[in-house]
DNA sequence: TGCAAAATAGCACGGTCGTTCTATTTTGAA
DNA sequence: TTCAAAATAGAACGACCGTGCTATTTTGCA
């Protein structure tokens, strides 16, 4: 389904016998396909995909592209999914290599600003999704939302475990501080990318510096 | 061009002989299809806006209503015109009705909160028009950009005043308290809207109050 | 190498889009 | 009431859309 999902399943697929086993060359498109649809996704939208776009894009006919997936919900739902996988391996797996509390946190919100900030130019498909599909429900609405919440969940987690480690005042109230931190990454991203102010970056940083401050980060601990 | 132009234009075209001055009929109707169309982009979008949808809803013709505008882009712009209108008016100026600094702070905040959880079915043109077009340079975009960065400066302003006035620490770094702000709102948006979290709105009232006390409101003042 | 199955291409369909052109209707001052 | 101008309608255009159908090509085990 992603992007290196072959390579993972070559290794351990010579046991298979006949028909059973994938056919590489077929995944190895459809993965090229949902590559060059989540490039086009993060420039011009989910809503804004379009097969013969993305057809184009791969040098391929618009029905060899549709076969891959029978419809377009189901090329946008891939993207999703896609982006999904990426964000997990660059924000939160590499966080989950820190200590619990507050290194941690402070690693995910890192990471976080980091894909933000790096994708001044490729887009957030969490963010701009958002916007597209906040009156429009169906299955792309829904595996979007999914994600996202997967994502908050995970920090929300992330800021309790901080509170419990005592790295945070015991009388933090987590989902308070997910919705600041959520707002400082919302508004990096609409502010860099959008307006093009410069700064924007340090203002981020600056306010995290901020929240862990109200939040009773130890300041011996803070580094 | 917005709603009220004609009234306006009524008050200085007397002096105009023969046709010069303005036909109500066609104002008014243009005024209704800006309406119209309004309505319809804070639920698909600016770039979603479609002449034939438009023209559904006021049940027109198509080519009646594109007479209007002479083209798409123009409707768009013409659309972004009226909604920074109505936010002047929802927002900006029932605050500059309260006294400089802290109290007129607290009143832009709270309106244009009021607004954005007014928008939970309804839509912020600022906030998805931001996702649609950050990649998409043009005379759109750019009607849009500006509306936001009047916006944004006058929040900025009532920043300064408020700490000129005493009502802030005079350490405030206006826009670092500006750019915080911006993200209570972005966060509040995402979430109570997309993600259809409930006390969103409490988050970012607390949020607020957070800010305050990081940027030194006498408790005093604070009422 | 042969051969079925998988992958891809080509074409056509109905639909919507923005826009243009040409009537027709409506408006409102003279 | 008249009549030019303004407003609106109607039909048509080329372009792109998603999708279905039918070849054709490519793949990879037997």
């Amino acid at each position: 389904m992603t992007t290196n999902s072959s390579l993972t399943e070559l290794t351990d697929q010579d046991a298979g016998s006949g028909r059973s086993r994938l056919l590489q060359k077929g995944q190895q498109t459809k993965s090229a396909i949902v590559d060059a649809a989540l490039g086009l996704a993060t420039q011009i939208g989910i809503e804004g995909l379009s097969i013969g776009a993305v057809s184009e894009v791969m040098q391929m006919s618009k029905s060899g592209v549709f076969a891959h997936f029978g419809s377009r919900e189901e090329l946008q739902i891939s993207v999703i999914r896609e982006y999904h996988h990426r964000f997990e391996l660059e924000v939160f797996y590499p966080a989950m290599q820190e200590a619990k509390g507050l290194p941690r946190l402070k690693a995910l919100f890192s990471n976080w600003m980091k894909r933000t900030s790096a994708e001044i130019d490729s887009g957030c498909l969490y963010i701009s999704g958002a916007a597209e599909f906040d009156d429009r429900p169906g299955p792309v609405s829904d595996a979007l939302a999914s994600s996202v919440k997967t994502w908050l969940s995970a920090l929300h987690r992330c800021v309790v475990q901080a509170r419990e480690t005592g790295h945070l005042s015991e009388l933090t109230d987590a989902a308070q501080m997910s919705f600041e931190l959520h707002g400082l990454v919302l508004a990096l991203h609409y502010e860099a990318r959008f307006l093009k102010t410069d700064k924007s970056l340090d203002r981020a940083k600056r306010g995290f510096e901020h929240i862990l401050l109200r939040y009773g980060a130890s300041p011996t601990l803070r580094v």
